[in-house]
RNA sequence: GUGCCCGUAGUUCAAUGGUAGAACGCUACUCUGUGGCAGUAGUCACGAGGGUUCGAUUCCCUUCGGGCACCCCA
């Protein structure tokens, strides 16, 4: 055998493998996210992660297209770029059956994306994220939905109203205080990345007076669509919303409300879901105009948020019974399994020959709830000593009721 | 991509310019048909490569990976 550079046996940077233990919560949160969109009436949909580069290049711009992600040149000569976000995705696909869909239109999907940044800790260069949009809705009600339904789904993760705060702001509004100070196109770009950074930074009042020429003191009341949104959030009970004058987010196609939310622990820093209105993305496509409004949330954040609060759910196996044999009874415990697996059950059979107790205690390790044995004893009298390994205790069972007391646990 | 910090058994940690210890875990036995407790024995590591040195896990360089800040935030 020639001689070779030792693999490595870490997952790629910036990547995670998910060992069975890391999928279960991984489906566990894709499962919360799923249960609520389509409790508001959400259709999932998806796509490849594969998309030509040129969809990004048209709203993202040049830079954060050949820098930030991952693109190459395929074999026909055609620019892709592995998707770093769903919504320009999304937003193709709704232009491209514009004809045909029926508005409004409520959309989810859970796609993996890729982004080639440095990573660290709640940004990793692949995650997966939740993506919600409502297309066809240019009223406030819209956006009253879209943030309910993100409100839900932190319910449903069992987050309380003081874990986490929503922040709400809005482009149109930040807009017309930009022409009102009478800024240009560039110093817009300048500063509103500028206003990203307030609170962070010690010397925001120098720099801004850098951009602005004067000292920055503008009029911080919510403007009246903001206003209006939180008070219609505010009767539904949803309380945790805080108007952030310097929430920007940034991309350019936002054209109304903006949100994110944040965890109030600290140790969290970065969001864990954000979105705003882009009523003319859909249109870049030279179809009629359609208006959307949506969200994205990252399981990265999301998972060190549960972790946080210790809302992570206890590892359960899907394999409910592990049946153990004695020497020259694998046929009969197999044939036990077979029968149990037709009526449902999901059984796995020890295939070896160890002890007893070694089979049991590899049940126990892999936190399956219970156990039995199949021995002479069993193929004599056809009744199994069915073991609660969790409770420790043990029940006699015909084959019959076996299913029926797994289902006491 | 830039700067700074970090990288020791499977895990969490320790020590040291003369090749490394603990706890938990894991394997076996005590226990010839039932795990969790206990006892005994055993197993496993200096991320990788190069340099300085009589000798490096320890110092230097490169690289890989992680973290923090910047950048950017989809």
């Amino acid at each position: 055998m020639p001689e070779t550079k030792k693999l490595s046996l870490e997952p790629y940077k910036g990547t995670r493998d998910f060992y069975p233990k890391d999928q279960f919560i991984q489906n566990y949160i894709f499962g919360v996210w799923r249960k609520v969109a389509e409790r508001f009436g959400y259709l999932e949909y998806n796509a490849s992660i594969l998309e030509e580069t040129d969809l990004y290049r048209a709203k993202s711009g040049e830079e954060i297209v050949s820098e930030q992600t991952y693109s190459f040149t395929d074999r026909g000569g055609r620019d892709v770029t592995i998707r770093p976000e769903m919504t320009p995705t999304v937003a193709r696909m709704v232009a491209q059956k514009r004809k045909e869909l029926s508005f409004p239109l409520r959309w989810f999907s859970i796609p993996n994306l890729f982004r080639y940044e440095r990573p660290q800790r709640g940004r990793l260069r692949e995650h997966w994220q939740l993506n919600c949009d409502i297309f066809g809705v240019d009223s406030i009600e819209a956006d009253v939905e879209i943030i309910s339904l993100a409100y839900e789904i932190m319910k449903g993760f069992g987050a309380k109203d003081e874990n986490f705060v929503i922040k709400l702001n809005n482009r149109r509004a930040l807009n017309r205080l930009f022409s009102e100070m009478g800024l240009d196109e560039e110093k817009q770009k300048t500063f509103r990345r500028l206003l990203d950074k307030k609170g962070k930074i010690p010397d925001f009042d120098e720099q801004a007076k850098a951009i602005l020429g004067k000292p920055f003191n503008a009029n911080l009341e919510p403007d009246k669509e903001t206003s209006e949104l939180m008070q219609k959030l505010t009767k539904l009970g949803i309380t945790n919303v805080v108007f952030e004058p310097f929430l920007v987010r940034g991309f350019d196609y936002y054209t109304g409300t903006v949100f994110e939310m944040y965890d109030t622990n600290p140790v969290n820093p970065r969001a864990l879901f954000g979105g705003g209105r882009y009523d003319d993305l859909v249109g870049i496509f030279g179809v009629e105009k359609v208006s959307g409004i949506g969200f994205g949330w990252g399981d990265v954040t999301t998972r060190d948020f549960l972790e946080t609060y210790n809302l992570l759910p206890e590892y359960q196996p899907p394999v409910k019974l592990y049946i153990c044999h004695l020497e020259n009874y694998l046929e009969a415990a197999n044939q036990l399994a077979s029968d149990l697996r037709k009526q449902g059950v999901n059984v796995a059979v020890d295939l070896t020959s160890r002890k007893v107790s070694q089979q049991v205690k590899t049940a126990d390790k892999e936190n399956i709830p219970f156990v039995l044995v199949v021995g002479e004893e069993e193929a004599k009298s056809g009744k199994f000593k069915l073991k609660n390994l969790k409770l420790g205790k043990e029940v006699v069972v015909n084959q019959e009721n076996i299913i029926s007391s797994l289902q006491i646990s």
